[in-house]
DNA sequence: CGCAACCTACCTCCTAGTAGGTAGACTGTC
DNA sequence: GACAGTCTACCTACTAGGAGGTAGGTTGCG
Protein backbone atom coordinates (compact mmCIF):
# COMPACT_ATOMS: atom_id res chain seq x y z
CA UNK A 1 0.00 0.00 0.00
CA UNK A 2 1.75 2.96 -0.92
CA UNK A 3 -1.43 5.05 -0.67
CA UNK A 4 -0.46 7.06 2.38
CA UNK A 5 -3.26 7.14 4.54
CA UNK A 6 -4.68 11.48 4.55
CA UNK A 7 -6.18 10.83 7.89
CA UNK A 8 -2.80 9.92 9.79
CA UNK A 9 -0.53 12.50 7.89
CA UNK A 10 -3.06 15.01 6.40
CA UNK A 11 -3.32 18.40 7.23
CA UNK A 12 -7.23 18.11 8.88
CA UNK A 13 -5.23 15.83 11.42
CA UNK A 14 -2.81 18.07 11.99
CA UNK A 15 -4.34 20.87 12.61
CA UNK A 16 -6.58 18.25 15.63
CA UNK A 17 -3.22 16.97 17.29
CA UNK A 18 -2.30 20.60 18.09
CA UNK A 19 -6.09 21.88 18.76
CA UNK A 20 -6.40 18.95 21.04
CA UNK A 21 -2.63 19.85 23.11
CA UNK A 22 -4.08 23.37 23.09
CA UNK A 23 -7.36 22.79 24.15
CA UNK A 24 -6.30 19.82 27.10
CA UNK A 25 -3.58 22.54 28.07
CA UNK A 26 -5.85 25.75 28.25
CA UNK A 27 -8.71 24.56 27.29
CA UNK A 28 -11.20 25.09 23.77
CA UNK A 29 -11.82 29.36 24.80
CA UNK A 30 -8.35 29.62 25.05
CA UNK A 31 -6.49 29.36 22.07
CA UNK A 32 -7.12 30.72 18.85
CA UNK A 33 -7.16 29.90 14.96
CA UNK A 34 -4.35 31.47 14.65
CA UNK A 35 -2.18 30.02 16.93
CA UNK A 36 -3.17 26.83 15.09
CA UNK A 37 -2.03 28.65 12.18
CA UNK A 38 1.18 29.89 13.29
CA UNK A 39 2.18 26.72 14.68
CA UNK A 40 1.47 24.44 11.66
CA UNK A 41 2.66 27.67 9.24
CA UNK A 42 0.01 27.73 7.42
CA UNK A 43 -3.00 30.89 7.15
CA UNK A 44 -6.28 31.08 9.50
CA UNK A 45 -7.53 31.13 6.29
CA UNK A 46 -6.69 27.04 5.25
CA UNK A 47 -8.12 26.06 8.89
CA UNK A 48 -11.57 27.64 7.79
CA UNK A 49 -11.52 24.91 4.64
CA UNK A 50 -10.75 22.09 6.38
CA UNK A 51 -12.78 23.21 9.80
CA UNK A 52 -15.54 25.73 8.32
CA UNK A 53 -16.08 27.31 12.18
CA UNK A 54 -14.48 26.57 15.61
CA UNK A 55 -17.44 24.92 16.68
CA UNK A 56 -17.20 21.89 13.56
CA UNK A 57 -13.21 22.10 14.80
CA UNK A 58 -14.53 21.30 18.15
CA UNK A 59 -17.01 18.63 17.48
CA UNK A 60 -14.13 16.89 15.36
CA UNK A 61 -11.98 17.07 18.36
CA UNK A 62 -13.84 15.19 20.69
CA UNK A 63 -15.21 12.40 18.45
CA UNK A 64 -11.56 11.96 17.61
CA UNK A 65 -10.93 11.69 21.68
CA UNK A 66 -13.84 9.71 22.15
CA UNK A 67 -12.84 6.98 19.47
CA UNK A 68 -9.14 6.78 20.96
CA UNK A 69 -10.12 6.24 24.61
CA UNK A 70 -12.87 3.78 23.31
CA UNK A 71 -9.86 1.94 21.48
CA UNK A 72 -7.96 2.07 25.00
CA UNK A 73 -10.82 0.67 26.54
CA UNK A 74 -10.94 -2.29 24.63
CA UNK A 75 -7.49 -3.03 24.39
CA UNK A 76 -7.49 -3.00 28.69
CA UNK A 77 -10.62 -5.19 27.98
CA UNK A 78 -8.97 -7.76 25.96
CA UNK A 79 -5.26 -7.42 27.78
CA UNK A 80 -5.90 -7.88 31.32
CA UNK A 81 -7.18 -10.53 33.25
CA UNK A 82 -9.18 -9.17 36.20
CA UNK A 83 -11.70 -6.18 37.15
CA UNK A 84 -9.06 -5.01 39.85
CA UNK A 85 -6.15 -4.82 36.85
CA UNK A 86 -8.73 -3.23 34.72
CA UNK A 87 -9.49 -0.70 37.58
CA UNK A 88 -5.95 0.01 37.94
CA UNK A 89 -4.67 0.02 33.92
CA UNK A 90 -8.06 3.03 33.46
CA UNK A 91 -6.48 5.04 36.78
CA UNK A 92 -3.18 5.04 34.68
CA UNK A 93 -4.99 6.14 31.23
CA UNK A 94 -5.46 9.50 33.46
CA UNK A 95 -2.15 9.45 35.02
CA UNK A 96 -0.42 9.65 31.49
CA UNK A 97 -2.68 12.39 29.93
CA UNK A 98 -1.62 14.36 33.43
CA UNK A 99 1.83 12.96 32.55
CA UNK A 100 1.60 15.32 29.21
CA UNK A 101 1.05 18.06 31.29
CA UNK A 102 -2.35 18.16 30.12
CA UNK A 103 -6.09 17.41 31.41
CA UNK A 104 -8.75 15.36 30.03
CA UNK A 105 -10.27 17.06 27.54
CA UNK A 106 -13.74 16.57 28.43
CA UNK A 107 -12.96 17.22 31.80
CA UNK A 108 -11.58 20.40 30.83
CA UNK A 109 -14.83 20.76 28.80
CA UNK A 110 -16.91 20.07 31.51
CA UNK A 111 -15.34 23.19 33.28
CA UNK A 112 -16.14 25.76 29.83
CA UNK A 113 -19.43 23.53 29.78
CA UNK A 114 -22.11 26.33 29.50
CA UNK A 115 -19.73 28.45 26.81
CA UNK A 116 -19.42 25.52 24.25
CA UNK A 117 -21.70 24.72 21.01
CA UNK A 118 -24.81 22.46 21.75
CA UNK A 119 -23.05 20.25 19.39
CA UNK A 120 -19.91 19.84 21.44
CA UNK A 121 -21.90 19.56 24.87
CA UNK A 122 -23.58 16.82 24.04
CA UNK A 123 -20.42 15.05 22.90
CA UNK A 124 -19.15 15.87 26.28
CA UNK A 125 -21.61 14.06 28.47
CA UNK A 126 -21.29 11.32 25.76
CA UNK A 127 -18.01 10.82 26.94
CA UNK A 128 -18.77 10.61 30.29
CA UNK A 129 -21.67 8.37 30.04
CA UNK A 130 -19.48 6.13 27.91
CA UNK A 131 -16.96 5.67 30.75
CA UNK A 132 -19.41 5.22 33.41
CA UNK A 133 -21.24 2.49 31.16
CA UNK A 134 -17.59 0.62 30.97
CA UNK A 135 -16.45 1.04 34.66
CA UNK A 136 -19.74 -0.41 35.82
CA UNK A 137 -19.11 -3.35 33.85
CA UNK A 138 -15.84 -3.38 35.34
CA UNK A 139 -17.53 -3.23 38.51
CA UNK A 140 -19.99 -6.07 37.91
CA UNK A 141 -17.30 -7.94 36.55
CA UNK A 142 -14.96 -7.26 40.07
CA UNK A 143 -17.79 -8.52 42.27
CA UNK A 144 -18.37 -11.48 40.59
CA UNK A 145 -14.31 -12.45 40.43
CA UNK A 146 -13.49 -11.54 43.72
CA UNK A 147 -11.29 -8.57 43.09
CA UNK A 148 -13.17 -5.62 43.65
CA UNK A 149 -15.85 -5.12 46.47
CA UNK A 150 -18.81 -2.49 47.13
CA UNK A 151 -22.00 -1.06 48.55
CA UNK A 152 -24.82 0.10 46.34
CA UNK A 153 -25.67 0.43 42.72
CA UNK A 154 -22.36 -0.10 40.09
CA UNK A 155 -23.65 2.78 38.11
CA UNK A 156 -23.01 4.88 41.43
CA UNK A 157 -20.09 3.47 42.13
CA UNK A 158 -18.97 4.21 38.13
CA UNK A 159 -20.02 7.72 38.48
CA UNK A 160 -17.50 8.01 41.95
CA UNK A 161 -14.66 6.63 40.48
CA UNK A 162 -14.82 9.15 37.56
CA UNK A 163 -15.93 12.06 39.01
CA UNK A 164 -12.84 11.48 41.87
CA UNK A 165 -10.17 10.66 38.68
CA UNK A 166 -11.12 13.79 36.84
CA UNK A 167 -11.01 16.02 39.91
CA UNK A 168 -7.34 14.72 40.84
CA UNK A 169 -6.04 15.21 37.47
CA UNK A 170 -7.61 19.10 37.81
CA UNK A 171 -6.49 19.61 41.28
CA UNK A 172 -2.74 17.64 40.68
CA UNK A 173 -2.36 19.78 37.96
CA UNK A 174 -1.89 23.57 39.49
CA UNK A 175 1.08 21.32 41.47
CA UNK A 176 2.68 20.19 38.41
CA UNK A 177 2.94 16.93 40.82
CA UNK A 178 1.80 13.34 39.32
CA UNK A 179 2.32 11.86 43.26
CA UNK A 180 -0.65 14.12 43.80
CA UNK A 181 -2.91 12.47 41.22
CA UNK A 182 -1.31 8.96 42.73
CA UNK A 183 -2.20 9.35 46.05
CA UNK A 184 -6.10 10.13 45.35
CA UNK A 185 -6.13 7.33 43.02
CA UNK A 186 -4.59 4.92 45.00
CA UNK A 187 -6.88 5.76 48.06
CA UNK A 188 -9.52 5.03 45.72
CA UNK A 189 -8.90 1.46 44.39
CA UNK A 190 -7.88 0.89 48.14
CA UNK A 191 -11.58 1.79 48.85
CA UNK A 192 -12.83 -1.05 46.52
CA UNK A 193 -10.46 -4.02 47.34
CA UNK A 194 -12.13 -6.91 48.99
CA UNK B 1 -23.45 52.11 63.50
CA UNK B 2 -24.99 54.26 60.72
CA UNK B 3 -22.03 54.09 58.63
CA UNK B 4 -22.47 51.68 56.08
CA UNK B 5 -19.73 49.92 55.09
CA UNK B 6 -18.73 50.06 51.91
CA UNK B 7 -17.01 46.86 51.38
CA UNK B 8 -20.44 45.38 52.01
CA UNK B 9 -22.90 47.60 49.84
CA UNK B 10 -20.68 49.58 47.69
CA UNK B 11 -20.13 49.28 44.27
CA UNK B 12 -16.41 47.84 44.22
CA UNK B 13 -18.22 44.78 46.33
CA UNK B 14 -20.90 44.42 43.79
CA UNK B 15 -18.78 44.10 40.82
CA UNK B 16 -17.14 41.22 42.49
CA UNK B 17 -20.35 39.58 43.47
CA UNK B 18 -21.16 39.44 39.46
CA UNK B 19 -17.64 38.37 38.55
CA UNK B 20 -18.25 35.22 41.08
CA UNK B 21 -21.39 34.35 39.46
CA UNK B 22 -19.56 34.67 36.33
CA UNK B 23 -16.24 32.85 36.90
CA UNK B 24 -17.99 30.18 38.42
CA UNK B 25 -20.43 29.79 35.85
CA UNK B 26 -18.63 30.17 32.67
CA UNK B 27 -14.57 30.67 33.67
CA UNK B 28 -12.24 33.73 34.15
CA UNK B 29 -11.61 34.26 30.78
CA UNK B 30 -14.81 33.65 29.07
CA UNK B 31 -16.87 37.03 30.69
CA UNK B 32 -15.67 40.64 29.77
CA UNK B 33 -15.80 43.93 31.69
CA UNK B 34 -18.18 44.58 29.21
CA UNK B 35 -20.35 41.87 30.91
CA UNK B 36 -20.01 43.59 34.18
CA UNK B 37 -20.49 47.01 33.53
CA UNK B 38 -23.46 45.70 31.37
CA UNK B 39 -25.25 44.12 34.36
CA UNK B 40 -24.34 46.46 37.17
CA UNK B 41 -25.27 49.61 34.87
CA UNK B 42 -22.57 51.68 34.76
CA UNK B 43 -19.54 51.71 31.84
CA UNK B 44 -16.60 49.90 31.74
CA UNK B 45 -14.39 52.95 32.40
CA UNK B 46 -15.42 52.83 35.68
CA UNK B 47 -14.65 49.50 36.46
CA UNK B 48 -11.33 50.45 35.80
CA UNK B 49 -11.30 52.88 38.59
CA UNK B 50 -12.48 50.24 41.21
CA UNK B 51 -10.52 47.25 39.71
CA UNK B 52 -7.39 48.53 37.60
CA UNK B 53 -6.95 45.47 35.14
CA UNK B 54 -8.62 42.15 35.55
CA UNK B 55 -5.86 40.66 36.89
CA UNK B 56 -6.14 42.54 39.98
CA UNK B 57 -10.05 41.94 39.76
CA UNK B 58 -8.95 38.11 40.06
CA UNK B 59 -7.21 38.47 42.94
CA UNK B 60 -9.65 40.32 44.43
CA UNK B 61 -12.34 37.41 43.54
CA UNK B 62 -10.13 34.96 45.02
CA UNK B 63 -8.96 36.72 48.57
CA UNK B 64 -12.58 36.98 49.00
CA UNK B 65 -13.86 33.52 48.21
CA UNK B 66 -10.93 32.15 50.06
CA UNK B 67 -12.06 34.31 53.12
CA UNK B 68 -15.90 33.22 53.08
CA UNK B 69 -14.78 29.42 52.84
CA UNK B 70 -12.68 29.74 55.51
CA UNK B 71 -14.87 31.46 57.85
CA UNK B 72 -17.57 28.52 56.67
CA UNK B 73 -15.14 26.11 57.87
CA UNK B 74 -14.70 28.14 61.05
CA UNK B 75 -18.53 27.64 61.50
CA UNK B 76 -18.34 23.85 60.69
CA UNK B 77 -15.92 23.24 63.78
CA UNK B 78 -17.80 25.54 65.91
CA UNK B 79 -21.04 24.13 65.57
CA UNK B 80 -20.53 20.49 64.78
CA UNK B 81 -19.72 17.76 67.45
CA UNK B 82 -17.86 15.13 65.79
CA UNK B 83 -15.51 14.75 62.64
CA UNK B 84 -17.63 12.62 60.98
CA UNK B 85 -20.29 15.90 61.25
CA UNK B 86 -17.89 18.13 59.76
CA UNK B 87 -16.79 16.04 57.04
CA UNK B 88 -20.57 15.74 55.73
CA UNK B 89 -21.22 19.42 56.17
CA UNK B 90 -17.99 19.96 54.17
CA UNK B 91 -19.50 18.13 51.25
CA UNK B 92 -22.91 19.95 51.94
CA UNK B 93 -20.95 22.97 51.32
CA UNK B 94 -20.01 22.44 47.65
CA UNK B 95 -23.52 21.21 46.91
CA UNK B 96 -24.79 24.34 48.10
CA UNK B 97 -22.54 25.80 45.34
CA UNK B 98 -23.86 23.08 43.06
CA UNK B 99 -27.25 24.08 43.43
CA UNK B 100 -26.78 27.50 42.38
CA UNK B 101 -25.35 25.83 39.09
CA UNK B 102 -22.07 26.57 39.97
CA UNK B 103 -18.46 24.98 39.88
CA UNK B 104 -16.26 25.78 42.55
CA UNK B 105 -14.34 28.91 42.29
CA UNK B 106 -11.02 27.37 42.46
CA UNK B 107 -11.91 24.31 41.10
CA UNK B 108 -13.03 26.33 37.63
CA UNK B 109 -9.68 28.31 38.18
CA UNK B 110 -7.98 24.84 38.12
CA UNK B 111 -9.01 23.78 34.76
CA UNK B 112 -8.01 27.21 33.41
CA UNK B 113 -4.63 27.15 35.65
CA UNK B 114 -2.35 27.55 32.83
CA UNK B 115 -4.11 31.22 31.68
CA UNK B 116 -4.40 33.05 34.52
CA UNK B 117 -2.29 35.74 35.70
CA UNK B 118 0.51 34.44 38.02
CA UNK B 119 -1.22 35.68 41.18
CA UNK B 120 -4.21 34.82 40.79
CA UNK B 121 -2.15 31.20 40.54
CA UNK B 122 -0.46 31.17 43.94
CA UNK B 123 -3.91 32.44 45.18
CA UNK B 124 -5.59 28.88 43.57
CA UNK B 125 -3.19 26.49 45.08
CA UNK B 126 -3.04 28.45 48.68
CA UNK B 127 -6.69 27.63 48.56
CA UNK B 128 -6.51 23.93 47.96
CA UNK B 129 -3.82 23.89 50.72
CA UNK B 130 -6.37 25.37 53.56
CA UNK B 131 -9.00 23.40 52.51
CA UNK B 132 -6.19 20.00 53.03
CA UNK B 133 -5.21 21.30 55.73
CA UNK B 134 -8.33 21.50 57.40
CA UNK B 135 -9.75 18.52 56.10
CA UNK B 136 -6.41 16.71 57.25
CA UNK B 137 -7.25 18.14 60.79
CA UNK B 138 -10.94 16.42 60.96
CA UNK B 139 -9.19 13.20 59.91
CA UNK B 140 -7.11 13.16 62.41
CA UNK B 141 -9.75 13.81 64.66
CA UNK B 142 -12.11 11.69 63.29
CA UNK B 143 -9.80 8.61 64.32
CA UNK B 144 -9.64 10.12 67.37
CA UNK B 145 -13.16 9.85 68.17
CA UNK B 146 -13.76 6.42 66.03
CA UNK B 147 -16.35 8.40 63.67
CA UNK B 148 -14.24 8.04 60.98
CA UNK B 149 -11.59 5.52 59.55
CA UNK B 150 -9.01 5.26 56.81
CA UNK B 151 -5.71 4.08 55.75
CA UNK B 152 -2.69 6.17 54.99
CA UNK B 153 -1.37 9.55 56.03
CA UNK B 154 -4.36 12.05 56.67
CA UNK B 155 -3.04 14.47 54.44
CA UNK B 156 -3.02 12.28 51.26
CA UNK B 157 -6.74 11.29 51.88
CA UNK B 158 -7.86 15.07 52.51
CA UNK B 159 -6.40 15.83 49.03
CA UNK B 160 -8.71 12.48 47.85
CA UNK B 161 -11.37 13.82 49.81
CA UNK B 162 -11.44 17.62 47.66
CA UNK B 163 -10.13 15.72 44.42
CA UNK B 164 -12.85 13.70 44.67
CA UNK B 165 -15.84 16.10 45.75
CA UNK B 166 -14.12 18.76 42.88
CA UNK B 167 -14.59 16.37 40.58
CA UNK B 168 -18.02 15.34 41.14
CA UNK B 169 -18.90 18.74 41.01
CA UNK B 170 -17.00 19.26 37.61
CA UNK B 171 -19.07 15.77 36.05
CA UNK B 172 -22.15 16.69 37.62
CA UNK B 173 -22.57 20.28 36.26
CA UNK B 174 -23.15 19.24 32.64
CA UNK B 175 -25.61 16.49 33.66
CA UNK B 176 -27.64 19.77 35.78
CA UNK B 177 -27.92 16.70 38.17
CA UNK B 178 -27.55 17.43 42.14
CA UNK B 179 -28.52 13.59 42.57
CA UNK B 180 -25.01 13.05 40.61
CA UNK B 181 -22.90 14.93 43.48
CA UNK B 182 -24.57 13.09 46.24
CA UNK B 183 -23.99 10.01 44.98
CA UNK B 184 -20.40 10.75 44.64
CA UNK B 185 -19.99 12.36 48.29
CA UNK B 186 -22.04 9.55 49.88
CA UNK B 187 -19.78 6.54 48.27
CA UNK B 188 -17.07 8.85 49.61
CA UNK B 189 -18.13 9.17 53.04
CA UNK B 190 -19.10 5.74 53.13
CA UNK B 191 -15.66 4.70 52.18
CA UNK B 192 -14.51 6.51 55.45
CA UNK B 193 -17.11 4.98 58.03
CA UNK B 194 -15.46 2.65 60.47
C1' DC C 1 -12.60 73.18 47.90
C1' DG C 2 -11.21 68.31 47.25
C1' DC C 3 -12.04 63.91 46.49
C1' DA C 4 -14.78 59.75 45.22
C1' DA C 5 -17.28 57.85 41.75
C1' DC C 6 -18.69 58.10 37.88
C1' DC C 7 -18.90 59.57 32.63
C1' DT C 8 -17.76 60.17 27.22
C1' DA C 9 -14.94 59.09 23.81
C1' DC C 10 -11.57 57.03 22.37
C1' DC C 11 -7.36 53.38 21.24
C1' DT C 12 -5.07 49.15 20.09
C1' DC C 13 -5.01 44.46 19.61
C1' DC C 14 -7.12 40.17 18.76
C1' DT C 15 -11.11 37.29 17.51
C1' DA C 16 -13.67 34.29 14.14
C1' DG C 17 -14.97 34.44 9.79
C1' DT C 18 -15.32 35.78 4.49
C1' DA C 19 -14.38 36.92 -0.48
C1' DG C 20 -12.07 35.81 -4.10
C1' DG C 21 -8.01 33.96 -6.31
C1' DT C 22 -4.37 30.36 -7.70
C1' DA C 23 -1.07 26.37 -8.45
C1' DG C 24 -1.20 21.89 -9.31
C1' DA C 25 -3.02 17.30 -9.24
C1' DC C 26 -6.84 14.31 -10.95
C1' DT C 27 -10.48 12.70 -14.21
C1' DG C 28 -13.25 11.95 -18.21
C1' DT C 29 -13.80 12.36 -23.17
C1' DC C 30 -12.59 12.40 -27.85
C1' DG D 1 -2.18 11.61 -25.62
C1' DA D 2 -4.25 16.05 -25.25
C1' DC D 3 -7.38 19.09 -23.64
C1' DA D 4 -11.35 20.70 -20.52
C1' DG D 5 -13.24 20.65 -16.42
C1' DT D 6 -13.02 19.87 -11.69
C1' DC D 7 -11.12 19.30 -7.11
C1' DT D 8 -7.74 20.03 -3.28
C1' DA D 9 -5.26 22.81 -0.55
C1' DC D 10 -3.66 26.53 0.02
C1' DC D 11 -3.04 31.96 -0.46
C1' DT D 12 -3.79 37.48 0.20
C1' DA D 13 -6.57 40.82 1.88
C1' DC D 14 -10.29 42.03 4.21
C1' DT D 15 -14.45 42.58 7.60
C1' DA D 16 -17.18 43.34 11.94
C1' DG D 17 -17.12 42.96 16.47
C1' DG D 18 -15.30 42.42 20.99
C1' DA D 19 -11.46 42.35 24.23
C1' DG D 20 -8.87 45.09 27.86
C1' DG D 21 -7.40 49.53 28.70
C1' DT D 22 -6.72 54.94 28.84
C1' DA D 23 -7.18 60.19 28.90
C1' DG D 24 -9.53 63.51 30.54
C1' DG D 25 -13.96 65.65 31.80
C1' DT D 26 -18.28 65.90 35.05
C1' DT D 27 -21.04 65.50 39.11
C1' DG D 28 -22.29 65.48 43.81
C1' DC D 29 -21.22 65.28 48.60
C1' DG D 30 -18.78 66.23 53.15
Amino acid sequence: MAIRNRKESGTAERVLDIAERLTQVRGFNNFSYADIATELGITKASLHYHYPGKAELGQALITRYTERFDQALDEIDRALPDARAKLEAYADLYAGVLRNERMCMCGILAAEYPTLPATMQSEVVRFFDENQKWLAGVLTEGKADGTLSYRGRAEDVAQSILSTLEGAMLVARPYGDLARFDAAAKQLLAGLTP
